[in-house]
DNA sequence: GATGAACCACTTGTCTGACAAGCAGTCAAG
DNA sequence: CTTGACTGCTTGTCAGACAAGTGGTTCATC
């Protein structure tokens, strides 16, 4: 408390009595969510920070740690010597996947929630897709070509599997569909703990997905919106459906 | 690195290279959320933890910093000399959804794509609710009366808008619903800035805006899904429309 | 001139000790 | 019984110290 003067007169804003390392890592946020520091850039370090606000090396150091847990910056987690850097957006939205499982572990939304947002969101998506019906479906097109390859491994048919629906939630011109969902999927796996490594059988679901994807992008190209929603309504219902833990 | 003991042996696995506050952090946050400590219990206090752990108090208070960051520890940010507890909800989705913001902030998401998010998911709410079986409408109900009044001060009138939509998105008997509605409604609402303090003729626009609820609330009350969704997405982008920054 | 090793500055991670401010319980004085 | 001072305990913050790792510079060697 030998920062804040005391504020003798008798309104104080509850801002005011927020911790130093609160105030610092708010105002390192302003700086980084409004493009001040751009993203993947480097921090200045914690000694020039230091000089820089007027703060102690452990109030900086507990305002990065702050930041760090949000994801808006990385660096801490790697080797060392290594100065902080903004994060990217892949980092950023894993941090908001551990705050959801957060959430879903203490109960305050149940797993078959997120489940059924995610079925809402996409169906839209590919809806939407389907009535643009522009070219930004390259992508998923390759995605499920990977997935039909014969000897693909798990790992490799997962992050296939990801491009796919990231690509096709994004194909409506949306930006905020893909992010979201990438949340919601990433929150529900770490929740479930990768159900495709459990399988029994891992190449004939996996050859199952790969013929529901193909067909999902087949409605989509085609411009059927409501049949590619009903599909992939189904689809992400049926993969999720008696994996609960 | 003077407490990890070179770890001599040559299998260390990669997690052996994080910090060690990062490494406390987690082995609280499994208490957590293995429900070893109930919500709202007092944790141990940082002296404790510190002799309890066999770390420095500079490594405890980090740790704890990052988990008041997810959410999942509370007390920090309020008086002082109050021990951290165990987040209760509200923290926790507070914090779920400002990682959730940042992830949308940074990743530069337009305004209209919040927007149009939003209406696919309040949309699906107020369908999903229309279906099932209502009675979660209470709250809704005395929302929509709420800012019927006549004399309603503009502040009021948000809180009990919020209040509307908020219950209304979890009417559905979903609880994702309602956490993600927020966010994007916050993230919009930081976008544009608060809409209805800059409104010109505010008592009209409150008065609209109160119709078209009453409007929703009957359409779903009355089991008629469909038209529940058009009247919410009308609702939703009449208000954003020429509002835009 | 190219290459590799030794060296040094700087950074992060951690510990320790110190002090201010605030809160809660105790206990004696009225 | 009430009240006021006192005494711990807790958090917030600072300063200094050291270990370990990373990167760049310099310099000797081929």
């Amino acid at each position: 408390m030998v920062a804040r003067k005391s504020t003798s007169a008798f309104a104080l804003k509850p801002e005011e009595r927020a911790p130093l390392s609160l105030l610092v890592s708010r105002q390192l946020r302003q700086a980084i969510v409004s493009g001040k520091v751009r993203i993947g850039a480097e921090l200045p370090s914690e000694k020039e920070l230091t000089q820089e606000l007027g703060v102690g090396r452990s109030t900086v150091r507990e305002a990065l740690r702050i930041l760090q847990a949000q994801g808006l910056v990385s660096g801490g987690d790697t080797v060392s010597t290594r100065r902080p850097r903004v994060s990217t957006e892949e980092v950023l939205s894993g941090a908001a996947a551990v705050a959801m499982e957060n959430v879903i572990r203490l109960g305050q939304v149940p797993l078959d929630d997120l489940v059924e947002l995610r079925v809402v969101i996409e169906g839209a998506a590919v809806e939407m897709a389907a009535a643009a019906a522009e070219g930004a479906l390259d992508e998923a097109r390759a995605a499920v070509e990977t997935m039909s390859a014969p000897g693909i491994e798990i790992e490799e048919f997962r992050a296939a599997d990801l491009l796919f629906h990231r690509s096709l939630a994004g194909a409506a011109g949306n930006a905020a569909f893909p992010l979201v969902m990438g949340v919601l999927r990433s929150a529900i796996g770490s929740h479930l703990g990768e159900a495709l490594q459990r399988e029994p059988h891992p190449k004939k679901a996996m050859a199952k997905l790969a013929k529901e994807h193909d067909g999902i992008l087949k409605a989509v190209a085609g411009g059927r919106g409501k049949r590619a929603r009903d599909l992939v309504t189904e689809h992400i219902r049926s993969f999720y459906r008696g994996r609960r833990s």
